[in-house]
DNA sequence: AATGAATGAGACTTCATTCAT
DNA sequence: TATGAATGAAGTCTCATTCAT
């Protein structure tokens, strides 16, 4: 089908999805998302032919954003722990700060109307993610685990920091951090120096 | 006397639930639960008078069954690591053992039908799982987050790490191992002796 | 089938049907009745095979105690209006008295689950009401009227009236006093001389 | 645009309602009110959010035809008692017209979906019918008597008789004018005229 | 005879999708 | 293309009646 011309509406429908998702579910009616888009019913199956083609869509926007997001501005190389830091605290600002966003990924997470096919182009969108990861875990403690095990871990930890964040915003800092070395010390060799609850982090 | 209220009839409703709403998250419809238990729709209403009576009752059950495995033969107190290792595989095999329990589960976790009566029960009955938590916790690195925080992130690796343990059973064990050395990392002082993937854990 | 053993039993069930029909319409549940009465779901139906049974035969017996408390102690014949001034309060004090089967009747009546039978039992127990009646009837202005139409108003006309002696209990005598008065002009060749609210009717 | 909501198919909807309700009361299904309207189930709930909708609003719509009926074309002020025989006919004349209208709004009366909201709007629209009413009966013998009572007792006689107008439909109209002659007994003055079977009436 | 669990038809209502306008 | 009415399958739950105990 050719795009249909109004790109307003089709993102206007996109974000009154994550919305409605974000609050009732993926069992959100499609009557609700099109109410809350402004648009006639009827006009929500002119951008998505069905409700599990904006599923997947979303999800896979989803995805994208969250990628993108996490990757914007990385420090450079040499260090691999400021990289990671600064990529984990971009991912996790970035679900805080559209907790909507994140919930909604949450409920598509685990919905089974999301294909195969939409799951792999969510690997994909993440596959340079993956690779700064993988820098660190080669060498790291869990090297003997496959490297999308770990991921899902990292992964895991990410999302219930969020969780955390969303629902204390005035200490989300300190949990975005403390995730942070939760998961450094799952992948890194070296998680000797810093201790959450110490120094300054602690007073801040 | 009447025949009386079979409790095979009432637990294969239950377990009938669990197969089901692994199967297909918790918008499965009572018919079809009340099928796979091989009664009549009707039926299930007098086991349960409302379908969120039966997911909450699955939803406690559940929890209450992965505790009881969490905590069976606990060994002495002296050796945290050790007793910290034996309640995380057992609530791992009991999760890897029982598939449809622990994405039913899963699903119940996220279902915005659990009651909060649930969820504090839910609680009550890892009481003494976070008591031993807690004395871990206390003197490891996260020490300056909090205890339900610490908790969450272990349920979540736990989660993802029984995905793994299902998902590739012949490597269910070393799969259990390896998120174990990750939790372990996170919450504890001594984390140097052991990495995944060394020695004699790869044999076995 | 033979009149099961217990009649206290089957009383129950007839006394609590009235008290939930009262309240609930005929739409009431046989379990809410049976509940009702202290018996268990099933006996209802020893004791009436079906529901349709069991309206029926409370219309009959509704019907029937009726006319038995507006028969009872009549003066004798030589005064017309006196007879059925007494007829009249003593039905409508059977039946503010008893304001759960004033409703359940009613309710009786229009439903049509009642069949044509028990309407004409119903007929058969009102005989000597009707014939006391028809003698006024006969040289009143209605005389051109058919008789079971001026029943049919005079019944209704009780049933207003019952309505208002029951929702204020303290004027029931007032009301069940006006509404004879408009029944006997209805009716009575000689309907001069009392009025509703002279004398001391207004008083009391 | 899109199709229009169909004033067409809501009336049918409404008639149809009419008809069920009319032969099943108020426990007809939805399904077999949108049968006879011809249209489909789901339907019915494009018009009316639930059926206590449908019957709240027919519970008024009926009210207010039946008032409206009443009260076209009356004789001027001066002769109330022909006012009030203009009123009478043209109310039980609508009725006996539409005997489904009629039961359906007995059916409804009595029952108790139907909200006091709806109620007091049915007593609205009756307000003139009152007020007519209200002059004969200020002087008349049951000046005593509240004015709502006075009404009730007309109601439930102007019921009566549209019962036998439709039973009887070639003797209406001596029903209509016997039932008259009571409720002109009941409330009015001067009642020594006319007499129900006497002179031009059993000719009319 | 008494019990109450079992049954399955049927109630109201929701919803993804289609289609007339 | 946009609209929202139309559709009917499917969902949860109720209930008169039957039947095993």
């Amino acid at each position: 089908m050719a795009r249909p011309r109004s790109d307003d509406k089709r993102s206007s429908i996109v974000s009154a999805a994550i919305r409605v998702i974000a609050a009732e579910g993926v069992s959100a009616s499609t009557a609700a998302i099109a109410k809350e888009a402004g648009v006639s019913n009827g006009s929500l199956f002119t951008y998505f032919a069905t409700k599990a083609d904006l599923l997947n869509h979303l999800y896979v926007q989803l995805k994208s954003e969250a990628a993108t997001a996490s990757l914007k501005d990385l420090p450079p190389d040499d260090d691999p722990r400021e990289q990671m830091l600064c990529l984990w605290s971009q991912r996790l600002r970035w679900a805080a700060d559209a907790p909507a966003k994140h919930k909604a990924l949450a409920h598509l997470l685990v919905s089974d109307e999301i294909t195969p096919e939409s799951r792999e182009q969510g690997q994909r969108v993440m596959a340079d993610v993956m690779r700064l990861l993988d820098r660190t875990h080669r060498n790291g403690p869990m090297h003997g685990a496959s490297m999308v095990f770990v991921m899902s871990l990292i992964a895991a930890l990410a999302n219930v920091t969020v969780d955390f964040m969303i629902a204390d915003p005035s200490n989300a800092d300190r949990h975005c951090r403390a995730g942070f070395e939760a998961i450094w010390r799952v992948i890194s060799e070296d998680a000797s120096g810093e201790r959450v609850g110490d120094g300054s982090f602690n007073k801040g």
